[in-house]
DNA sequence: GTAACTGCAAAATATTTGCATCCTT
DNA sequence: AAGGATGCAAATATTTTGCAGTTAC
């Protein structure tokens, strides 16, 4: 799975922000936030860039983001085992910060009120990783 | 369950900006955005009033916030089948908007990897309500 | 009376939009 | 060549901070 793969496989033309958000979250364990990306890519986008870059690689299915209860936001690769989900549950350690995709086959049965419907379910374990533990 | 019983058993004072905040909440059957409550509160209060008696009520327990994956807040006040959950779930209307608190006694065996311990877990149920249904 | 809540002003931060320029295909 | 991506400037929105005045207890 290379950055030109990604961006092939999505119509997305190769472009150097989206090779470098990408080659960055490909190298990456755990999903990160706008402000860790930036810390290791140095200066040559902006930040409008970066925002719209991210828009198109999230529409596009490339990567997908994953909302924390503290309201930061992290992007992760759309990898395989992530898709197909019913449930997409990611891990947040309390400790470190750090985010990373839960491989779940969790057949989940929720009760809802009378005449509700289920599309999916987003989950957030908090805990701490194995390094902080 | 009053306004003044939810205040004094947080030992918290009794001010207008609270009551007006709590109330709002209880009469509410959804959570409610920042925005939506001051739709309905005159403005008797300023933003900064606002983020601070938030985070208060927040921080003694009275109210919890949930964070949709769209990145908005809401909150709804903290009542008993609320409490004491493991896992916290929340059902979001694509339709309307509307975010219900799930009561659920739900038991998530979670597999996470070797090392991980979790804590604790929220979950946002994404469908459809049974107005919108 | 005192600690803490509120309001105002303003700073800091985050996000979006319009437009001109540049680049991928 | 053409459509789309990028960068800049600036508008808009969101959140935080300091300080002075006010209020609940």
């Amino acid at each position: 799975m290379t950055v030109e793969n990604i961006l092939h496989k999505h119509n997305l033309k190769s472009t150097g922000c989206r090779k470098l958000i990408l080659s960055e979250l490909l190298e990456s364990k755990a999903a990160l936030a706008e402000s860790e990306m930036k810390a290791s890519i140095p200066e040559l986008f902006n930040r409008v860039t970066f925002y719209r870059t991210l828009k198109t690689l999230e529409d596009a299915g490339a990567i997908h983001k994953i909302v924390l209860q503290d309201n930061t936001t992290k992007y992760a690769v759309t990898r395989q085992k992530c898709q197909g989900q019913d449930i997409h549950s990611h891990f947040h350690c309390s400790r470190c910060d750090g985010v990373f995709c839960l491989q779940n086959n969790l057949q989940l049965n929720i009760e809802l009120p009378q005449g509700f419907v289920r599309h999916h379910v987003s989950m957030v374990v908090e805990g701490l990783c194995a390094a902080c533990n």
